[in-house]
RNA sequence: GCCGAAGUAACUCAGUGGCCAGAGUAUCUGUAUUGUAAACAGAACGUCGUGGGUUCGACUCCCACCUUCGGCUCCA
C-alpha cells in the first residue's frame, strides 16, 4: 500500500493503538482494554485501568514499552474464531464480551489479529510490517471518555497519540500544533486587548474591550444592513420574559436543564431567555396576517443566556452568555424550501466575505428518541424538504442523525478553529412545529385560515464563537473593515507631533479609525508596537513628510510603500473597506 | 458535571522544606528627540489561586475548594 495514502495512515494508526493497548497491557496486566480506532489526526485507546490511577507521567514510560515491544511485532495475524473461544479469551473484561454479543447479534464473523503475544478483538485494517513500518509515533495526552459515549457508563481513562509514517512528518504535525497555539483566540484576545472573560462577573460571561468590539460592532452592522437588503425586518426584545412563554414552546419541557433557574417577580415566573424564538413570534401576533405579508422575516442581534456545564465553557467559544445574529421567517409551506435556500446561499455568501472556505454542512435529522414534538409525517416532510433544498442549493452535506432541533430538522455549518476541531456556527432550522403551538394564522388568498412554517436561522450562529474563530482564522491580523486600529501614525521625534496630530484629525474625519503614537520612543519602537498589534498601516511623519506634505506608508507585512499624499491614501483605504478586502 | 493536568508581579516565565521569592516585558520617573521591528538609567509592583492541616519553620508536603487548559458528555 502506498504510504501516502490516507488508508494506509489509518491503518498505521489503528496499528498503534493495538500497540499502545499491547504496552499498557504488559505494564498494568489488571488492566480491562476497549476500543482503538484511528481517528483524524491520530489514534485513541480506551482501558479501564481500575483502581491504577494512570497521568500525562506515565507517558513516557508506556511509550518506551511501545518502542520495545513492536520489535517483535513482524505481522498482524488475522484468526477467526467463534463466539464461545473468544468470550472465554476476554472473560474478565466486561466491555470486550458487551461487544462480542453485540457483533455476534448482528451475525457478524468474529476476528482476532495477533501480533508476537498480543491479541486483540478486531475487524480488521492494519499495516503489513509493524516492526518495520511503525516506528514515528507520540502519546500526546490523557482523558476520561464514557464507555460507548454515554454519560451514564462508567469513565474509562482514554489514551491519545499519533503515528506518521515517516518522522519527519510527525516533527512537522507536532510543530504545527505549536504553530497553532500561537494564533489560539484567547491568547490573541489578550494580546490585543479584544474580550476578557473573568471570574468577578462569572464563568463563560464575556466582557468585550474597546477592540474587539469595534469588530463585532462592524459585523453587526454588516449582517444589519445586509439583511435590511434582503427584507428582514430587525426588533429589539427583552432579556427576560414569563416562564410561560417558553412553556408554551415546549423549550420548558425539553431544554429546560440549559435554562436558568425562574426567578420570582410579584408572585409570577420570570426567566432569563435562552433564545428569542417566543419573542419573534409575539411580533407576528399582533394583528391578523395576510399571505400578502409573507414571507415575514423577524431579525435581532440577541443576547440569550444557557447554562453550559463548567467543563464544558472554553474561552468565545463555549460560554454562557452569547449572542446570536437571529431571525425567525414566517412563510407558506409553499415558501419554505425558497426561504430556506435564500438563506443557506446566504451564509455562503458571508463565509466568502471572512475568508472561510472549510467547512461543511451537517443536516441534522431526528433520531429514535423522545425529545420531538409532533408527528412522524410532519417530521418526515420537514426533512425531505430541507434535503430537496440543499439538493436544489447544489450543496455538499452529510446527514447526522439526532442533530436535529427538538422543533425540526436543521442545517448547520461547521467551522474548524486554529486547532482543527470543528464548531457549530451557522444554523437554518425548518419548523412546523412553535407555529402550531402558539396558533400562528395567516388568511390565505382562498380566504381560509392556515398556519406558516417558521425558519430559525442564524447565519453565523453565535458573535462570541464565530469571532473567536474569526481571530484565529486571521491570526488577528484583521481585514482592514473589521481592524480595530486602520491606521497608526508614527512621528518620527516630537518635532512632527503636530503634524502626526493633522494627519490623525484628517483621517478621522474621513471616518477612519486611527490613532498616533505620542509616545517619546524611538521610531523602532514605534513600528514594533504597532506590528505586534497587527495595526494594518503605519504612517510614517517627520521632517521630511512635513516639508512634502506628505505619508510615507507602511504595512503590517512589513512592506515599505514609499511617500504618497494622504488624500490618495484614505481613497484607496477606503476602498479596501468597502471592498471588505481580506487583506 | 466527569477524567487528567496546571495556577508564582499586569504579561511571559525562573525558583528552593530555612535570612526579606527572582528575570524579561509592560507601568512610573529622569535623560536622549530619534527615519522603517526593541535607547539608557532608576523606581515601584507579590496574601506564590483560596481555605485548612503537618512542621520550630510551608510558595515548596498533605486535604478540600475555586479557576483555567486538554478531552468526554452536551451544544450556538
Amino acid at each position: 500500500m502506498q504510504k501516502d495514502n490516507k488508508d494506509y495512515l489509518e491503518h498505521l494508526r489503528h496499528s498503534a493503538a493495538h500497540l499502545l493497548a499491547a504496552a499498557v497491557m504488559d505494564l498494568w496486566p489488571k488492566t480491562k482494554r476497549t476500543i482503538g480506532p484511528s481517528i483524524e489526526n491520530g489514534f485513541y485507546y480506551d482501558f479501564d485501568f481500575g483502581k491504577v490511577k494512570i497521568s500525562e507521567d506515565d507517558l513516557p514510560k508506556i511509550e518506551n514499552k511501545m518502542h520495545y515491544i513492536v520489535k517483535s511485532w513482524e505481522r498482524f495475524e488475522r484468526h477467526d474464531v467463534t463466539k464461545a473461544q473468544i468470550v472465554k479469551e476476554f472473560k474478565t473484561n466486561e466491555y470486550k464480551q458487551e461487544l462480542i454479543n453485540e457483533f455476534s447479534k448482528e451475525g457478524q464473523k468474529l476476528t482476532v489479529y495477533q501480533s508476537s503475544e498480543f491479541r486483540d478483538l478486531c475487524r480488521g485494517g492494519h499495516i503489513d510490517n509493524p516492526s518495520q513500518e511503525l516506528k514515528h509515533f507520540k502519546l500526546l495526552s490523557i482523558a476520561g471518555a464514557y464507555w460507548r459515549g454515554d454519560e451514564k457508563n462508567k469513565m474509562l481513562t482514554r489514551i491519545y497519540g499519533t503515528a506518521f509514517a515517516s518522522q519527519k512528518e510527525l516533527d512537522e504535525y507536532l510543530h504545527q500544533i505549536e504553530e497553532a497555539k500561537k494564533r489560539d483566540h484567547r491568547k490573541l484576545g489578550k494580546e490585543l486587548e479584544l474580550f476578557t472573560i473573568n471570574n468577578e462577573v462569572g464563568q463563560g460571561l464575556t466582557i468585550w474591550l474597546p477592540n474587539g468590539s469595534t469588530i463585532r460592532r462592524e459585523i453587526e452592522n454588516y449582517m444589519v444592513s445586509e439583511q435590511i437588503k434582503m427584507g428582514y425586518k430587525h426588533v429589539y426584545s427583552p432579556h427576560i420574559g414569563q416562564k410561560s412563554l417558553w412553556e408554551k414552546s415546549g423549550h420548558w419541557d425539553l431544554y429546560r436543564e440549559k435554562m436558568y433557574s425562574p426567578m420570582d417577580v410579584e408572585g409570577v415566573e420570570y426567566l432569563v431567555k435562552p433564545m428569542t424564538c417566543p419573542m419573534h413570534i409575539q411580533t407576528y401576533e399582533i394583528k391578523p396576517r395576510s399571505y400578502r405579508e409573507l414571507p415575514l422575516k423577524i431579525a435581532e442581534i440577541a443576547s440569550v443566556y444557557r447554562y453550559e456545564k463548567s467543563g464544558e465553557l472554553s474561552g468565545l467559544l463555549r460560554v454562557r452568555a452569547f449572542t446570536q445574529d437571529d431571525a425567525h421567517i414566517f412563510c407558506t409551506p409553499e415558501q419554505a424550501t425558497d426561504q430556506f435556500i435564500e438563506v443557506f446561499n446566504f451564509i455562503q455568501k458571508l463565509y466568502k466575505v471572512f475568508g472561510f472556505e472549510n467547512y461543511r454542512v451537517r443536516v441534522g435529522i431526528r433520531s429514535k428518541s423522545e425529545k420531538y414534538l409532533g408527528n412522524n409525517s410532519s417530521w418526515k416532510k420537514a426533512e425531505d424538504r430541507v434535503i430537496a433544498a440543499l439538493k436544489k442549493a447544489k450543496s455538499d452535506y452529510f446527514v447526522s442523525e439526532g442533530d436535529a432541533a427538538f422543533y425540526g430538522p436543521k442545517a448547520d455549518f461547521l467551522i474548524k478553529d486554529a486547532l482543527g476541531r470543528e464548531w457549530q456556527c451557522g444554523t437554518v432550522q425548518v419548523d412546523f412545529m412553535l407555529p402550531q403551538r402558539f396558533g400562528l394564522k395567516y388568511i390565505d388568498n382562498d380566504g381560509k385560515e392556515k398556519t406558516p412554517v417558521m425558519i430559525h436561522r442564524a447565519p453565523l450562529g453565535s458573535l462570541e464563537r464565530f469571532l473567536s474563530i474569526l481571530i484565529e482564522n486571521y491570526a488577528g491580523a484583521f481585514p482592514v473593515w473589521i481592524s480595530p486600529v486602520q491606521v497608526k501614525v508614527l512621528p518620527v521625534s516630537d518635532k512632527s507631533l503636530d503634524y502626526a496630530m493633522d494627519i490623525s484629525s484628517k483621517l478621522l474625519k474621513s471616518c477612519i479609525r486611527v490613532e498616533v503614537d505620542e509616545r517619546a520612543e524611538t521610531l523602532g519602537a514605534k513600528i514594533r508596537d504597532a506590528q505586534a498589534q497587527k495595526v494594518p498601516y503605519m504612517l510614517i511623519v517627520g521632517e521630511k513628510e512635513k516639508e512634502a506634505s506628505k505619508i510615507s506608508v507602511r504595512t503590517r507585512a512589513g512592506k515599505d510603500l514609499g511617500q504618497s499624499d494622504l488624500s490618495s491614501f484614505i481613497k484607496r483605504l477606503k476602498d479596501q473597506i468597502d471592498k471588505k478586502a481580506l487583506d
